[in-house]
DNA sequence: TTTTTAAAACGAACGTTGTTCACAAAATGA
DNA sequence: TCATTTTGTGAACAACGTTCGTTTTAAAAA
């Protein structure tokens, strides 16, 4: 109010702040471009602050005065695997013929869209799982949406499932359907024998959500 | 066959070696004892060479003369958890009525002995998990071991299903039951912001659980 | 008993990490 | 031009895993 020069009230000061003024924007971008190659590369533990420097073109302090530090860094990191998956999990939902009315249709679409986003993001989805645990105080918000937002999709999906009537009991099926199909992908994706380990990962799927489908109802004949 | 005077041919040896013959083994166990009362109280972190050392009363080096490295000691204390997660599970079958015809009796009770397990020994099953992930090559055969026994155990218990007489099918079923309980277990019991966490995971694998059983027609009545 | 000997135990030192902080560089306002 | 204020720097610190030349030690040999 005290400059009636400035049209814009308050997004931009017309008089900028003295210093020097720093490309810090760009070099957050350079930093964050390089972390991304080192964490798809090498995982966690490539992701060194004298690495992430020397590919971005900055000092080690400079990592510090954008981030904070790395566990930040890291935390900035998995918000955008996050929100990749849910992304990859609403795609291939869209994909699908808006006319099919077998539930068990899109939940093995949203288990396969898991499956090969977790092959194609390996190391970038191991971090994700890691620093989720180790956790003692409350995760950052961030995660529970970003999470909260997969329960909800597949809430939405099993919504004409006459067993999954009550709201309620529907948002705790999503939960412990989509924590089987995590367990199953964690488990048996990395350590399975057979010749087509997606495969065998889903098939082992189809047998619990399936089980869970026909048994709430929601077999589309017979 | 070269000296006739020594009884027993290979076994023990008649003449003792030269040098100190130490006290390795009690070492061994000083340095044991130490690393669990660590891992217990401060998880993978405080599971540091110093440390260990610190407490066992010996020095730095001896750790590494004993173990070879710090990621052999936790392979080392990840073994027996393992043994102690299958024994504790054996445990709660054992207790059960053997006139028992409801296979979600026995099912559901392992299940409260895995949650048991988990929130009893928090730090030292997050370490399992934790060393389980990250690895390129093969796991080591003995973690292998122990999870086929918990397959196993799992396997029997469902013999007796119609929908499981097929054993291979049996099998597949044994391990995506035994996944999807781990997923629910690692997601929701921290995770849960109910009154009790264990009560609310539980809810959760029951609604999967019992929906396999069910499906397989192995419900009791009805 | 004394000496020899080889394994065991030690701990200082090395390399690599995350992190800090006193300083130099740079661009704006005067 | 100069002062000011922020950005960027990299040497330095602490803490980690790990190594390796040295010292201890008890049994075997003398």
């Amino acid at each position: 109010m005290k400059n009636p020069a400035t049209a814009t009230p308050e997004t931009k000061p017309a008089t900028r702040p003295r210093g020097r003024p720093g490309l810090t924007d760009q070099n957050r971008e350079a930093a964050l471009q390089a972390a991304r190659d080192l964490l798809a590369e090498s995982g966690l533990p490539g992701l060194q602050a004298r690495a992430i420097a020397g590919r971005a073109g900055l000092s080690v302090g400079s990592i510090y005065k954008l981030f904070g530090d790395i566990e930040a860094l890291v935390r900035t990191l998995n918000r955008e695997t996050h929100r990749e998956f849910a992304a990859h999990h609403s795609a291939a939902l869209a994909e699908l013929d808006p006319g099919e009315t077998d539930v068990m249709v899109p939940l093995m679409a949203l288990a396969r869209a898991y499956i090969d986003f977790v092959i194609a993001n390996e190391r970038r989805w191991a971090a994700v799982l890691q620093t989720s645990q180790r956790r003692a105080g409350p995760r950052p918000p961030d995660y529970s949406q970003s999470e909260n937002a997969l329960f909800a999709i597949v809430e939405t999906v099993i919504e004409g499932v006459p067993g999954f009537a009550d709201p309620a009991l529907r948002a705790r099926a999503a939960r412990a359907m989509w924590a089987s199909v995590h367990g199953i992908v964690t488990i048996t994706l990395p350590n399975s024998r057979a010749e087509d380990p997606a495969a065998d990962t889903m098939s082992q799927i189809e047998l619990i959500i399936g089980a869970v489908i026909r048994d709430a109802g929601g077999a589309p004949q017979s």
